[in-house]
RNA sequence: GCGCUCAUAGCUCAGUGGAUAGAGCAUCGGUCUUCGGAACCGACGGUCGGGGGUUCGAAUCCCUCUGGGCGCGCCA
């Protein structure tokens, strides 16, 4: 099944050739053509605007354009009627009878309803999450997790094959910060004098969980870490984090193929090749301060000694980089660089990096990276989030995983529940700012869009079940018994080709969200009016409704999946 | 100050240069001999932040102003 915009316009474009062709229309170059949903359904179910558009290379009146395309358009199934109206649109009407046979086309989906080929089998890779290992997972963090599972989940029902990746991010002044947190916390519980800093040192964490993980420590080591670095505690801290992140994923369903760890880059010496490569290519000098720096900076930076510098000016980059501190480690930002050419080196054919806004100048240096490099930077596709602010009691609460202060992820699934969090996370443009009303979120999840689209499942399995405790099978039904408010529905369902195209090609997963609360609101008025089970209703036309809540099932089962929700089957 | 981003109904938000800008929630008023009820129907609610520009056509593109958020580290 394609998704009926191309289908449409193939006929149109091959009507602009024909009538080309005939001398109806000027020769011009055929430009892509758009076609999409009017916004009333009297201006039909899709329409053409490509006579106004074309108005100027054509150098006629729209409607007179129009009016060709419509006399060279070809014949197709799908077609039930064409009209061109008043300024030079073209409106399309879709064939009942072909509209009814897509009742069975879409039971014999199935699951792979929509299941469209614009991946071919292309390899995509989508990194989503990769938060340092340093405290749980906040709520900010979760938008950026569900939003990238669920671009996944659209990529690869575009038919890319998708791996998910978590960059673990191990290695690293931060992590050390966490390990010698976490040996305070070690010798506190046992009873040592500790002094613990104060709560503007942002090289301590202060949240809670190391306190537990400090008992726990101690039942597992006894005292025999009193003198150790604090190595074994990163290793310790890590080990615990990552095992509790993975699980606070897993209970929003979403679960990462592979975890790359950026150690790794180090062990196999990628860090420091990439390093040789961007020396090798002119881009790195040693320096105190970058070329070109203002007097300002000098008194700033002075006084430290020399670092590595890349030249990322060169490539359009506001200023240069530090690749390699002063103090002979790397920043953060060559290993990411390394790792994106890792990322590449694999063979990937699309690279989706989900980030938060905090993160969205790292990108653009990555990108100056790998193409200082020489490889391909267009590969890499950046989804931005913005920020989540948490709203609790009409205030904002200012998180800070090193403060602290943050409210979790388990947190707000354990006050809600996994399908509710996913929804309102995903029910939004990425690039609109999120304010999270906890209070609100918890209040109104029992009257939220989540039950509203899952009813509708609900009701379809309902409905089935009853006929089949009354040994009513839907089988052979006869469409043509279906009234126009299925069809309605019908027609809204075909959509869902071009809600998935869309969301993939550019990158959109809450276009999903939003089709489904759609759907959904068609799909009520219908169950309610549309009876299959009642006395009234006789035998063959109850068999044809039946037949269309089970493509209607199999609509929003294909659409909660997509989002990474339950299609619960009793509420 | 510079860069990115946002501003649309009381609130939270959709809206790929097209035709009369849409939902959910809230508010108000109805439906329901319950069968399948987290349901249905209706009403209220808009200078699309202000101002210019491009275009046959702008919420959408460009400029500018205002007001939020994020970034601007030899942190990650």
């Amino acid at each position: 099944m394609k998704p009926l915009p191309h289908a449409h316009a193939r006929l149109v474009e091959q009507a602009i050739r024909a009538a080309q062709a005939a001398g109806d229309l000027p020769l011009f170059d055929v430009p892509v053509i758009e076609i999409r949903p009017p916004k009333r359904s009297d201006q039909g179910d899709y329409a053409a605007a490509v006579a106004l558009q074309l108005a100027k290379a054509a150098g006629m009146n729209p409607f007179d354009i129009a009016t060709a395309i419509y006399k060279h358009l070809p014949a197709a199934d799908f077609i039930g009627a064409v009209e061109v109206i008043k300024p030079g649109f073209i409106n399309f009407r879709l064939s009942e009878s072909w509209l009814r046979s897509q009742v069975e086309t879409i039971i014999a989906q199935g699951d792979r309803l929509f299941q469209l080929d614009l991946g071919a089998g292309r390899r995509a890779q989508v990194e989503f999450v990769s938060a340092n290992p340093s405290g749980p997972l906040t709520v900010g963090r979760s938008r950026g997790a569900v939003v990238g599972d669920a671009t996944a989940r659209v990529l690869e029902a575009a038919g890319y094959t998708v791996e998910r990746e978590y960059y673990f991010n191990n290695a690293g002044a931060q992590m050390i910060n966490l390990g010698n947190s976490l040996r305070l916390r070690y010798l506190e519980a046992l009873g040592q004098p500790v002094t613990i800093p104060d709560p503007d040192d942002l090289t301590f964490y202060r949240g809670d969980y190391l306190i537990d993980f400090a008992h726990d420590l101690v039942k597992e080591q006894g005292e025999s870490l009193v003198d150790a670095d604090w190595q074994p505690f990163k290793a310790y801290a890590e080990r615990r984090m990552f095992e509790w992140i993975r699980e606070s994923l897993a209970r929003v369903n979403i679960r990462h193929d592979v975890f790359f760890n950026e150690n790794t880059l180090y062990d196999s010496g990628a860090v420091w090749k990439t390093l040789d490569d961007l020396q090798a290519r002119g881009y790195l000098y040693r320096a105190q301060l970058p070329e070109g720096a203002s007097e300002e900076e000098r008194q700033d930076m002075g006084g430290k000694g020399e670092a590595v510098w890349f030249r990322s000016t060169a490539l359009g980059d506001e200023k240069d980089r530090v690749m390699v501190k002063s103090d002979g480690t790397p920043t953060y930002t060559l290993p990411d660089i390394a790792y994106h050419v890792n990322k590449l080196e694999r063979g990937f054919d699309l690279l989706v990096n989900v980030l938060g806004a905090d993160h969205g100048t790292q990108h653009k240096v990555v990108k100056y990276g790998i193409q200082a490099l020489g490889l391909d930077a267009s590969k890499i596709n950046v989804i931005i989030v913005q920020m989540v602010r948490a709203i609790r009691g009409g205030k904002e609460v200012r998180m800070s995983t090193r403060r602290g202060i943050y409210d979790t992820l388990d947190d707000l699934v354990d006050q809600t529940s996994p399908d509710v969090v996913r929804y309102m996370l995903l029910a939004r443009s990425p690039n609109s700012h999120l304010d999270f009303d906890l209070d609100l979120a918890v209040k109104q999840s029992n009257d939220n869009p989540v039950y509203y689209i899952q009813n509708a499942h609900v009701r379809c399995a309902g409905i089935l079940r009853e006929a089949t405790a009354r040994g009513l099978s839907d089988a052979g039904a006869d469409l043509a018994l279906l009234g126009e408010a299925e069809l309605r529905f019908i027609r809204k369902a075909l959509e869902l080709g071009e809600v998935i195209e869309l969301a993939a090609t550019q990158l959109e997963a809450h276009r999903v969200a939003f089709y489904a609360l759609e759907l959904a609101t068609l799909f009520h008025p219908i169950y309610d009016s549309v009876r299959a089970l009642h006395s009234d209703v006789p035998t063959e036309v109850a068999k044809a409704r039946l037949r269309f809540y089970r493509a209607a099932q199999i609509v929003f089962r294909r659409v909660l999946t997509l989002m990474g929700m339950s299609a619960p089957e009793r509420m």
